[in-house]
DNA sequence: TTAATATTCGAACCCAAATTCGAAAATTAA
DNA sequence: TTAATTTTCGAATTTGGGTTCGAATATTAA
């Protein structure tokens, strides 16, 4: 009991719930994100949020898990068009990028929050988390290869991967910028990190 | 009426009370600092925090207003040592790197705290605010000159700060290591970074 | 049209944490 | 030693949110 038609209108409320908690999100930041807000602005009754998820953090977790998703498959299919690693790395970031450049608040969420939930809840980890967990690991190979074959600094590897983590995050989420930064400049800046042992 | 001695000690509580407020941070993180926690701490009742200070804000900002004036007052005098501005510039990242080095967690509030007091309260900016602009000031300065010097890459002064401001929160403050960067690997990441356009 | 089922929501309820009250205890001044 | 002043704190009070209740309302099935 419960028709195709029924199930997806279902879904779009969910969805409704979903996106107006990013909204709010991005206007008042994660402390701010109450239900009564949201519900506001989902134009439900905050009861009825309820209705739709079990509890406000359901409603976090449903965001990464489908933002980390899409990360993930945007970058997926790049790691294995075998260029030189570091080409590979750049491209990768500069999906990223992308996604960023289209909405930045979102990815400032899916970057932040995670450290927001510290230990608690759900048994198994989240799938968010092995999605986030994956990537890094795609990263770290990329920066290993690419330093095997020299077209990276030689440092250690940990070190260099918080190292361009914090420069992009510097790069995208730093400062009060409105206007999203350019692939280019973006490319730029890894670049002149990375330093120039490979290509060109 | 109020003898010097009394004066001393009355500071000293309150110094207590800020030690406290501190620990519980290092343990508890931002949100798990509660004024029970602070009182537990400092063996003091609840509500004697309130004889010293007016609110839980007000102890925080006493927190990040000493934190940063240690910050300026520690890069301060190196500043006018004209050398290039590249070295200048690298001492001063590394002053500020020995400093968290001694008390990550302290300078970890320092940096990520300012966000989480987005308006509200104190009419006129707030010391640690302009201790910080200042700080800024000097940084951007030293980045200009530099450039203007090719002793580092041609770009955005702006987004020069927020990139080497993002690495060296990557590096400091990302991942799970407990033993502090070494002096000597922050110079190579920030060098190779920034460059080596002027002096080896 | 009526019974079942699905959806909505206002009004509690609960709880943790900040803040205030009022009175005691300690200390200092006379 | 007594009066004033300073310090302390247990016990309320308040507040802001998350979560639940119970009863409508709407929709679907019979």
């Amino acid at each position: 009991m419960i028709s195709d038609r029924q199930a997806k209108e279902r879904e779009m409320r969910k969805e409704q719930i979903l996106e107006s908690a990013l909204n709010v999100f991005k206007t008042t930041g994660l402390d701010g994100t109450t239900m009564d807000e949201i519900a506001k602005q989902a134009d439900f009754g905050k009861a009825t949020l309820y209705y739709y998820f079990s509890s406000k953090e359901e409603i976090f977790i449903e965001l990464l898990d489908r933002g980390w998703k899409t990360i993930w498959e945007s970058i997926e299919p790049v790691i294995h068009e075998n260029e030189n690693p570091k080409d590979t790395f750049i491209n990768a970031l500069n999906i990223i990028g992308g996604l960023v450049r289209n909405d930045q608040p979102l990815f400032e969420f899916l970057f932040t929050a995670p450290q927001k939930f510290p230990s608690a809840l759900s048994e198994g980890k989240p799938v968010w988390k092995s999605y986030q967990t994956k990537m890094y690991g795609v990263f770290q190979g990329l920066i290993e290869e690419g330093m095997a074959k020299k077209e990276f600094p030689q440092m250690r590897t940990d070190l260099l991967m918080r190292a361009i983590g914090g420069l992009f995050h510097g790069l995208f989420f730093l400062g009060n910028e409105k206007k999203p930064m350019s692939r280019e400049t973006m490319e730029e800046f890894i670049t002149t990190f990375i330093g120039n042992y490979g290509t060109t």
